[in-house]
Order: structure tokens, then C-alpha cells, then sequence
DNA sequence: TATATTTGCAACCTATTGGTGTCATATAAA
DNA sequence: TTTATATGACACCAATAGGTTGCAAATATA
């Protein structure tokens, strides 16, 4: 099973739980009540999310609170941070002065 | 088809093509080379990440060089800010405070 | 012109995904 | 103790994803 912070993220459903309980901690029952499908299938999502240590939980008798782990989302951070180098470098404007030559040349 | 920025980078091929051709721009053979899989299949992640703008492409004669449009990037990283406002802030340092009152009344 | 190269597209196949309903278990309440 | 509630785990199913092969079209080369 190929379980990693990307795929996860991948879905609609799991990214607004990971909203939702970034906000505060929810009960499996709690979120449900936000999406249009069974209780079973966000508790799905709920253990991918915890599968790859996005979501981490904390039991109060028969009731279980579900947290965001903001550790694993900073991987998501750090694999944009190659990127960051492009956009804020100058690379962007030379690119657009060497787009300019290209169009003087035509 | 359910198609955004989140679905197109949950696939580590597209991840190591989006690198690949953010360093320079690339035509799909070139790209194939890296990859353990068919020209066609490579072809069909490109594909992918053309439909959600992820790519962009330049034609020279009957080689497609495809390069990397940061733009959609940013869609990934604006996603993202409103978890760096948690984990940025004092909330974090809020957290361990109170986990060690909570320690201390046991 | 005939041939080779680069590419995209479609048909096809299998594994995975995301949903469902059913059930067992643990805790809380009557 | 009996009953209600909260949860996770399982079997099942349809749709999708990610790979394959084969082919047609456009451009470059002999």
C-alpha cells in the first residue's frame, strides 16, 4: 500500500478533515456530520490520514479526538521549498527578458 | 475526472517529472529516459499535469520541450499558509504548556 | 520520394480507491 | 443489568488510476 503524505492529501474529503480538525480536535462522529457520506468511510479517511502520521489521536472514554500532526504538513512544505528557489529567484525575469529577444528576433 | 494540483502531485513520477523539468525544459523521450516505464505511460503523466496547468509546452519542429509553471505551484503552497499560521504562531508553545499541566495534575 | 523519428491517442487490463452495509467491542446511561 | 452510543474492522462493489501494446500523424533525414 503506497501511503505517503502527497497521496494523502490527494483527496477532497481528507484535506477538509485536515481543515477541520486543524482548527480544533474532532471526534470521527463530529467530522461525519460535515460530508455527505457515512460515518465508516470518513473514519476510512481518518485512518489514511493517520497511516502517514498526518493525524494523531487521544481517546477520552468511548470518545476519540482526532488532531492534526503539523510535523508530517511541513513535509509538504519542504518538498515546495526546490521550487521557491525558482519563483522568488531572478530566474522568472530573465526568462521574460529572453522571451523579449525571442519576439524582437520574429 | 476529478483533476487539481493535489491529484496530479499525489503520483511519484509526476513529483520526480515536475522536478525534472524544473531544472530545464525537457521533450517526453528525454523524460522517459528516467523512468522505468513506456514512453506512452510517461506521456500519460505529462498529459496530467497539462490538464491542470501544472505544465506548460513548446513546440521546435517535432520535439515538444515541456517545462514547469510555477504559477500552479504557488495553488499548493497557498494551501498550505493556513497550517504555517498554526505552526508558526504561539499555539504550538500553547500546547506544550498545557500538556504539562495536564502532566502535572496526575 | 521513401524512411526514420517523435509524439499523441485509443483500446485494453489489473490493482487500487473510495464508497457501502454489517458486525463486534468498549464505554456511558437508564 | 440492560440498553444506547461511539468506534474500528471487515467483506463487498463500482469507478478510477496507472500501466501496457498498437497505431496514425507530423516532421526530419537519406
Amino acid at each position: 500500500m503506497r501511503r505517503d503524505v502527497f497521496q494523502a492529501i490527494a483527496d477532497p474529503t481528507r484535506r477538509a478533515i485536515i481543515t477541520l480538525i486543524a482548527i480544533q480536535a474532532m471526534t470521527p462522529n463530529a467530522l461525519a456530520g460535515h460530508f455527505d457520506m457515512t460515518r465508516q468511510a470518513v473514519s476510512k479517511h481518518i485512518r489514511i490520514l493517520t497511516e502517514c502520521q498526518l493525524v494523531k489521536h487521544e481517546q477520552t472514554g468511548r470518545e476519540i479526538y482526532y488532531k492534526l500532526e503539523t510535523d508530517k504538513i511541513k513535509e509538504i512544505d519542504n518538498w515546495l521549498e526546490q521550487f521557491r528557489k525558482i519563483w522568488e529567484s531572478r530566474f522568472d525575469q530573465l526568462d521574460s527578458v529572453l522571451s523579449t529577444i525571442k519576439k524582437q528576433k520574429r
